[in-house]
DNA sequence: GGGAATATTCCC
DNA sequence: GGGAATATTCCC
């Protein structure tokens, strides 16, 4: 859970900067969600089993497969998400837009999400749901303008920050002044204390 | 949980026809928060225990302290949320409208969140996130003020100088809850120490 | 402290 | 399957 969450959050720490990384690759290139690699990496995993399997791709890599949902959630799910849910799981895949493709089994697809394809995840976006305020005709306009606006901050915003982290600093160093004072006072109170204690203890001795 | 939603959905639909039991006026009565809730039973069980305490209401039960951030996020958090991040613990509650009341130590108060007031819970509603009639994107537009730049360090080095910022900052935070803990532990130990010396003192008399 | 994106829950 | 409320994360 541990080494999960710390892989999560390098994710999601590096994942706003790596603008810039990509080269001349297929439309939209961003960042994948963290329920979509978390979804291909427990595939990955089950690639690995000899056991019985729980989840897999089906056999062209083109969808997957839940085989045995109690197991899934009681054994899969909390070690990539903070429940074990078989319906929260399933209520995100159809966020992004997987489909079910059978009545029968629990498999699941989506045009973008392929075993051997972990690069192609960036490509998938969740559904909006836009405050309907907006007619639909303006939607592809305020995506595409969430879309271009840059992670970069400029130097007004950096140095704006900037100014406010050193004042902060110097705030967070009063308190530890101030902290390590009371420290003193204490020790210094103590030890007078156990002096008298012994005096008087001397005394009646 | 299901109780929670389905009084609340009441209390929409149905306006004020719930109750046969309010009598003056109780104000918009609902069912609390589960973070609420959370929070507050969170406090009861604290108030049970024997050892150093993590968290506690404050003197008068008009506010709550956290002692020691680092258990309280470590041990506390985890058995009452689906994480153990302090900081999520405080976006919570500036959510619901808690107020710090001082920069020394972790003390959080909200009118309606008392000790033996339980039921008032209810009272208390998540602030809003007013939809705004424009898209986030646009909002910079208007907003915009154009202070000079003087500085002369390139982005480059106010992003290394920022990020480091931020570390120190963390790093400071972590020194301040450890004199904290120290100070507690102090004043344990000469309190402690007080009392074992009456005892002496008296028998020896 | 709070805006906004994503995750989880609950309900239809 | 999806709308909507609440929770959690990330960032400013």
């Amino acid at each position: 859970m541990d080494d999960h969450t710390n892989v999560l959050e390098l994710n999601l720490g590096l994942g706003s900067n790596l603008g810039g990384l990509h080269v001349g690759q297929s439309p939209r290139q961003r960042c994948p969600a963290p329920f979509l690699l978390k979804t291909y990496d427990l595939l990955e995993e089950g690639e690995a089993e000899n056991s019985t399997k729980i989840v897999s791709w089906n056999a062209e890599g083109t969808a997957f497969v839940v085989w045995s949902p109690a197991e899934f959630s009681e054994l899969t799910l909390p070690r990539y998400f903070k429940h074990n849910n078989f319906s929260s799981f399933i209520r995100q895949l159809n966020t992004y837009g997987f489909k079910k493709t059978s009545s029968k089994i629990w498999e699941f697809k989506h045009e973008k999400f392929k075993r051997g394809c972990r690069q192609m995840l960036g490509e998938i976006t969740r559904k909006k749901c836009e405050p309907s305020v907006f007619p639909a005709y303006l939607k592809s306009c305020s995506e595409e303008n969430a879309t271009s606006s840059t992670e970069d901050k400029n130097e007004q915003q950096l140095m704006e920050e900037n100014k406010n982290l050193k004042k902060e600093r110097l705030e967070l160093q009063m308190q530890i002044d101030e902290c390590k004072a009371l420290e003193i006072k204490l020790l210094a109170c103590l030890s007078q204390f156990m002096d008298t204690h012994q005096n008087k203890v001397r005394k009646l001795c």
